[in-house]
DNA sequence: AGCACAAGTAACTAAATGGTGCATTGCGCG
DNA sequence: CGCGCAATGCACCATTTAGTTACTTGTGCT
């Protein structure tokens, strides 16, 4: 029986603040510039335990990745977009995206990260296939409650619509460096992300509109 | 006087080397995972040299980012986007962007890690800002044309737009390797190209349409 | 109590890495 | 034609790095 008393060992603890404090360095400077000694005293924890307990440090990033996408797809399929109408599914939809990229930028860091190593470490990992199946299929669900509703107009691709409305969202706030020093304009005030956001749902319900 | 027998010691040509290798080695691994040695290999010059002409690996790296993205941007102002008429001029900005990003996968990469490193390799040129102000205009200057002649609505933001612009092809081109994987559906088919930018043009068409 | 094994630690290594000191060589100019 | 300097090359260094060896210690079970 598990006990209430904090264990000085503790394997599950231990891996989790490996994987938390992985996802944070890797996020921050990703594969090649993250350091293995850095994500172990970062953790708290010695260094040969990360290779005890994810292999190396490739096989870490695996883990930083697998989790990252789950955590979004999960939250994604928390909001239940099923159970509203098909208009305010989508913008809640958008909101979402916007809203999570926003509360998690190591998630886009991260997968900018898996797309320099050409995806390499995703490619193992089922349990992220038949999340974003189930995702992509939420989208065709909602596009085809919209046309039925006589709101949004038929023959939209949801594998397309799904790309939008990641990269409206995605772009601004990955490059909002380069696109605050070049456009000398502040992409990270309230007034601009809430500009951006409202362009953003603007945008899509054009693109889906009847 | 420059004669034309091929020098063994040419500074123009030797910098040129190094630069063309250290974008390609920078764009594959970012900053973190290229090596100076491989790009004083692949350049064909001796490490010592990339010290001589660009002082660190962070200056090589600054020096990449500013010729990549003056490229671009000379690039889109040979367009001449003012010589044609509005709708088309947004269609010809739109391909342009995306065969750029394909012909140029570098580009995109680079962009990626100078916003993993908060930018701060772009902050000290002027160039770079004085062309992307210059690229604003133009587009600001076809939508003005096109709410004169009827065929765009009003008050859209340049600045906004052209971010849709961009991040509706870079993102899907940057993460094309995860898309690919997780979606199980090939990004780069000459049919999956082709449906992208048309659903691209659909897509910015719909939101400047009067 | 004490055994067996998992959790955890410290010190180490071989290779790689960014960066330099210093000698050499070819080019352009007077 | 030979001088001065920029261009080039080689060998080297001090650190850093991913990964490992060999060990100790706490925990749960009987």
């Amino acid at each position: 029986m598990q006990s209430t008393k904090a264990r000085t060992r503790d394997a599950e603890a231990t891996k989790a603040r490996i994987l938390a404090a992985a996802k944070i360095e890797f996020a921050r400077l990703g594969l090649g510039g993250a350091r293995v000694d850095e994500i172990a005293e970062k953790a708290e924890a010695n260094k040969r335990m990360i290779y005890h307990y994810f292999g190396n440090k490739e096989d870490l990033f695996t883990a930083v990745l697998e989790d990252a996408y789950l955590d979004i797809r999960t939250a994604e399929q928390e909001l239940q977009l099923d159970e509203l109408p098909p208009d305010e599914g989508m913008v809640t939809l958008i909101k979402f995206t916007w809203d999570y990229y926003l509360d998690h930028p190591e998630f886009i860091t991260l997968v900018n990260s898996a797309n320099l190593h050409k995806g390499k470490h995703l490619e193992k990992s089922d349990k992220l296939k038949t999340a974003s199946r189930r995702y992509i299929a939420t989208i065709q669900s909602l596009l085809d409650r919209g046309v039925e509703a006589g709101v949004f107009r038929s023959g939209i691709d949801a594998g397309q619509l799904n790309i939008t409305i990641a990269a409206i969202g995605y772009y601004y706030l990955t490059n909002r460096f380069s696109g605050t020093i070049l456009f000398e304009r502040d992409y990270m005030t309230k007034e601009a992300l809430d500009n951006r956001l409202a362009f953003n749902i603007d945008t899509i319900m054009r693109v889906v509109a009847a």
